[in-house]
DNA sequence: TAAAAGTATGTAAATTCATGCAAAATCCCT
DNA sequence: AGGGATTTTGCATGAATTTACATACTTTTA
């Protein structure tokens, strides 16, 4: 077996599993496991694959993750906030949460919507105060360390006095069975109130978080109005997110 | 698994949900919990996460207002900040309000203090929040443009409803004369429920800013208990400052 | 305040790594 | 085809890394 024939299974093999383990490799082509060991290192010199304790991985896997205070899947995130803002019209009152995505979204508003924007989020009230026609209304209360969103009987006091057009949300768990789930108590039951005081609920999540459970339920995906998505609504992953006529996918 | 493979899952996991629990991930990753609290430590090492009790969270999420905004005269901000702090006592309800010299104290405040702290500003709540011991209430409310604090009948309202133990302000203008005046009507008034709602008063400002005058008066100088500055309190510039037993100089 | 949950630290076993060296394979030139 | 130089490979050694477990300690929760 030559060299370079070894150096393209290692590859081939890397970029189909995003890694590989030196002793797996030794026993699949059969040589020493310091034969692997130095086909590694050559690689990696060439920069092709990333050395790691016990084996190699993917350099592509690993790089993306890398830049600090990068937000996740940002990309995706914008694709999702332009989609959003589709939803947002003159002279509306829309209720934002927080997270990421939902940073995003305020970030890209367009500077020439002229509507009211209610939030838990002192983040995301910040985000919006950069844009010159809206008005951004905090609704205060306790501050939850660590999700930095205002909670308590305060928050759900005020949000039972208004009533909004469209309320968007941010989820941590939605899948088909549990709907909508949240890891947190307080949260759950500020998103709750968010959702009983609007005319219409749009979840946005990216869709690597579909399928997945936390531990507090929110509410079935059928008390959902839009849920919104990097994907194309038609997309195979999502067809069974919009059954009936409700949510409706974007 | 790698060791480097888990960590990518860590990561994708925080990125995902901000947050993960030990647990969790030693039960999804089958490892044991020394292995994945190493694993944690590790990242955090590499200041890619923030290590909580019972697992981790995301970075990002948490300091969104990273280095690069410079403050002006920061050592004398400190200086402020560490005088004001001696005021503050467990189990006190200090309001605060925002601007960069109180953002400073809210920063240096010392992790061991056990107090409730409302504010009217966003930023200034999330500057408390990283601190475990304390209450972080945000009166909520309108949120003013440039300014970025909550102003509003909203504010006010709350604002009579508590009794807050010592108010914290920063200054736009403070003078013998005119006593200390602010340029936006809706923030004076803000300030003005605040310190009609406190037991005691504490102005905090840079040396640089004593004499002059803007164009809202707050009140005289006489309503305020405690004034602070970078200065030595028996510095000939505020001799004039402090001629009968109020305000106090720190 | 006691129980439960989470943390820090040290230790030992297993695995993996780096290095030097010699045998084997390959290359290159005539 | 042959011989010398070069490269590649396998092996031995000791060093380093990784992991689980045990233990004692701290924080959180009820």
């Amino acid at each position: 077996m030559l060299k370079e024939e070894r150096h393209k299974i290692i590859l081939k093999e890397i970029n189909l599993h995003n890694k590989v383990l030196s002793t797996d490799l030794k026993d699949q082509l059969v040589v020493s496991e310091d034969t692997i060991r130095r086909d590694l290192i050559e690689l990696a010199d060439q920069g092709l694959i990333l050395k790691v304790h016990g084996g190699a991985m993917s350099k592509t896997f690993h790089y993306p993750f890398n830049g600090q205070n990068e937000v996740y899947a940002l990309e995706a995130k914008r694709v999702i906030a332009d989609k959003t803002i589709e939803l947002f019209k003159n002279d509306m009152l829309i209720l934002m949460e927080g997270g990421t995505t939902i940073m995003e979204i305020a970030k890209r508003i367009p500077d020439d919507l002229e509507a009211t924007f209610f939030t838990v989020s002192p983040h995301t009230a910040l985000a919006l105060a950069e844009h010159d026609n809206i008005n951004v209304i905090s609704i205060g209360g306790k501050l939850l360390k660590n999700s930095n969103i205002h909670t308590g009987a305060s928050v759900i006091n005020e949000l039972n006095n208004i009533k909004i057009d469209l309320c968007v949300i941010g989820t941590n768990g939605i899948s088909i069975k549990e709907g909508l789930t949240d890891s947190d108590w307080e949260v759950v039951h500020v998103i709750k109130a968010m959702m009983n005081n609007a005319k219409k609920v749009a979840v946005v999540s990216i869709a690597e978080k579909f399928n997945s459970v936390q531990k507090i339920k929110i509410c079935d995906l059928s008390a959902i109005d839009y849920i919104i998505t990097e994907l194309d609504p038609k997309n195979a992953a999502l067809s069974e997110y919009s059954g009936n006529e409700k949510p409706l996918l974007l």
